[in-house]
DNA sequence: AGCACGCCGACT
DNA sequence: GTCGGCGTGCTC
């Protein structure tokens, strides 16, 4: 009689934070494998090291696998499932990185590093019935302590700014039962006092209209509205509407669109606590936010890129502010695209997603085109009568003085004859790009980089945007030892300089990530600045949120480089910066002015976007990406490497060429092209293009080649990562 | 990614 | 004689 075979026992299938594209198989130290298993982190040994990694899936242990070892589960309950869970795993097949990747990609540190799911409360201390009558008989710090108790019950982080070292006498008064320790609901900001909806104009009112009326499924919707034509107050009837019927309302916006006045303007308006997420706040808050998420209790969150991947356990309504915006795109370790993303989580919770822009990205505006998005217009002003007036300035032969012409100088002087503020916009950072000899040509290079070095600190130093590298600036020539060497171009440190020069009476503002290195500290300096007659000066971070009501010229200068760029996006990113630039001008009653300053006044780009606008231009700008085979009309994915030799990188790059040619499909491969920095930090870089018309034939051909490419012997000697729908070419 | 194991130069 | 460089190989 045989003994009836026992049915091996089950495993884990552990997804963890390696960058190999594999499960790892481990069995619980204690307890059995189950279904609940799956979603949940575990604490696993790996090698001589320690990780936390998320069950992916259960089942038997594979065969010709060493023995699975034995892990810890840390969660009660899975952190990971349902429309989530299966999101994400459809994020690792879309971006070919390994799902452990991306499971840490989307958890908050804390998660990650295997701390228990965060309380969804602070703490507060009250006194007891006791301690009330004890308070008289205490002396020193306790009595202090009891005495900030007295009216009213305090959280921790109150009693922290009034009192050093309350806590060892609130655990000794504790100890006595004469104060209590006791959980209060998390602070996710005052709603304020509630302010009433607005009358909507009829292009809003049928915008929300259209949303209501597709709130009970998956719908997708692009509202492409002017500056200052009230898409906001779009977003916020449709978010009252879905927490009014008991669901959750995720907000994405760029990274500097999270101001504080934008959520004070959802907290009065919605009269709900609303979550902000971003990356100035800590660990431990943003650990909070997620878990409140996750437990049902957050029902508005307002947050950037990364909120995109919070759980939304009964979600109602996904809105993507400033859609075209960039830093929706992750540049390094999982290169998602939050609004993507945000997109496929709205398809799979089957709720309406809202991208929103004065400037649709052209992948949005075809997909309008197409209609595969209902396309909301809004092309009414609020508020301002008109938009304001644009002007070409012809710089050639000019004399210019920090690039600025004297029509711009008189213009400026116009403006603050008139009482008004005006704006200088500048595409760049520092006090000019290089330092170049006036004799010989020589211009500063970084030794590591092939990039030129800029040159800081008012000339007295050469800073390497690449790499880092700082040297102090020659005073000399090291070619010819001429004395001419000047800073070529204006960055904003010589703009502001010429500026204070000519107009001395009036305050002259500089505003880059140089001047304000903290989030407050450019609401503070504006707030200084006033309404007084005065120049600012600044570079994107100017471009828009803070209202400035007596704005009325927007001068821009440094058109041209983004006229001629090697990039396919550069003319897109350029119109859109310039509707939005301009955008800021004339916010208030008077008329706005908008100046640009160019050497290429007959330039199509600037010609379409001034005589049709935007939509003129993206129609421009969308048939010769039709005709070149560039997004929207193909799909690319760009697979970068560098090592410290040209030759390994280039070595590694035909062997992962020949493997997706072998994948066959009707793929097309450019490269290896040199990176448009070649070498950056020591290191040779250089990538390769694979582009497609079908998306199915670019992913179908990396998921057959990328394995053998995984095994290349020539990939352990390069660094190299895969970009799939990249946003920068360069 | 880490981290260990493994063979070749300058130090007490 | 050892400490330590980073090449290469593996992790259930």
């Amino acid at each position: 009689m045989t003994v009836p075979s026992t049915a091996p026992a089950l495993v884990w299938h552990v997804a963890l934070p390696v960058p190999v594209p594999r499960l790892f198989d481990y069995r619980p130290a204690d307890g059995g494998v189950t279904a609940a298993d799956v979603g949940c982190r575990v604490r696993v040994p790996f090698g001589p090291r320690e990780l936390v990694g998320v069950v992916a899936g259960i089942g038997s242990p594979d065969a010709d696998a060493p023995a699975a070892k034995a892990g810890h589960r840390l969660d009660d309950a899975p952190l990971f499932r349902g429309e989530l869970l299966e999101s994400l795993r459809w994020l690792a097949r879309y971006t070919h990185a390994p799902l452990g990747e991306v499971f840490a990609t989307a958890m908050p540190a804390p998660l990650r590093q295997g701390e228990p799911l965060a309380d969804t409360h602070a703490w507060g201390w009250r006194l007891t019935e006791a301690g009330q009558t004890a308070l008289p008989r205490l002396r020193g710090k306790p009595r202090r302590l009891a005495d900030l108790l007295a009216d009213a019950a305090r959280d921790e982080d109150a009693l922290a700014d009034l009192l050093d070292d309350w806590r060892a006498a609130a655990r000794a008064l504790a100890g006595r039962g004469l104060l209590e320790r006791f959980a209060l609901p998390l602070r996710a900001g005052e709603p304020g006092s509630v302010r009433s909806a607005p009358v909507l104009n009829p292009e809003q009112q049928s915008a929300v209209d259209a949303l209501l009326a597709a709130r009970d499924g998956f719908a997708p919707f692009l509202l492409d509205g002017v500056t200052g034509s009230g898409k906001t107050e779009v977003y916020l009837q449709a978010i009252s509407d879905c927490i009014a019927r008991g669901r959750q309302a995720l907000v994405l916006v760029p990274e500097i669109g999270l101001t504080p006045q934008t959520l004070k303007r959802f907290r009065e308006r919605l009269g709900v606590p609303v979550h902000a997420l971003h990356s100035g706040l800590g660990d431990g808050e943003r650990a909070r936010t997620w878990a409140a998420c996750l437990r049902g209790e957050a029902r508005v969150v307002v947050g950037t890129r990364s909120a995109v991947f919070l759980p939304l356990p009964d979600a109602g309504l996904i809105v993507i502010d400033e859609e075209h915006d960039g830093s929706f795109k992750q540049l390094d370790g999982i290169r998602y695209h939050a609004r993507d993303f945000a997109l496929v989580r709205a398809k799979a919770l089957d709720v309406p997603i809202v991208l929103g822009s004065a400037t649709p990205s052209l992948e949005s505006l075809r997909n309008a085109q197409t209609g595969r998005y209902a396309h909301l217009r809004l092309r009414l002003r609020a508020g301002v009568a008109q938009p304001p007036r644009v002007r070409v300035c012809d710089v050639r032969k000019r004399p210019l003085d920090a690039g600025m012409s004297p029509e711009l100088f008189e213009a400026i002087a116009a403006t603050l004859r008139n009482g008004s503020q005006a704006l200088v916009f500048k595409n760049r950072r520092g006090y000019a790009p290089v330092l170049l000899c006036h004799d010989c040509g020589w211009s500063a290079q970084c030794s590591r980089c092939d990039a030129p070095m800029t040159v800081h600190a008012g000339g007295r130093r050469l800073q390497c945007h690449h790499c880092g590298a700082r040297r102090p600036a020659p005073d000399a020539c090291p070619d010819c030892g001429g004395l001419a060497l000047q800073a070529q171009g204006a960055g904003t440190e010589r703009i502001e300089e010429a500026l204070a020069k000519r107009f001395p009476d009036v305050p002259v503002l500089r505003i880059d990530r140089g001047s304000t290195q903290r989030r407050d500290a450019l609401e503070n300096l504006l707030h200084d600045f006033g309404e007084a007659p005065g120049i600012l000066v600044g570079t994107q971070m100017l471009a828009k949120g803070h209202d400035l009501p007596n704005l009325t010229l927007v001068a821009v200068v440094g058109v041209d480089e983004g006229l001629f760029s090697a990039d396919f996006r550069a003319p897109e990113k350029l119109a859109q910066l310039l509707i939005q630039v301009a955008g800021r001008a004339g916010r208030a009653a008077r008329a706005g002015e908008v100046l640009l300053q160019t050497h290429h006044p007959q330039h199509p780009l600037l010609e379409t976007l001034l005589n049709g606008g935007y939509h003129a231009f993206a129609d421009a700008e969308l048939a010769q990406r039709e005709a070149a085979a560039f997004p929207p009309f193909a799909h690319l994915a760009l697979m970068r490497a560098e090592a410290k030799q040209l030759e390994v990188t280039h070595a590694f790059l035909q062997a992962a060429k020949a493997a997706l040619r072998d994948a066959g499909g009707s793929l097309e491969l450019h490269g290896p092209l040199p990176a448009p920095m070649p070498r950056r930090a020591g290191y040779q870089r250089a990538q390769l293009l694979l582009s497609a018309t079908e998306r199915r034939t670019l992913h179908a051909a990396l998921d057959a080649a990328l394995p053998a490419i995984h095994a290349l012997p020539e990939a352990r000697k390069v660094r190299w990562s895969l970009d799939v729908d990249p946003v920068d070419l360069y």
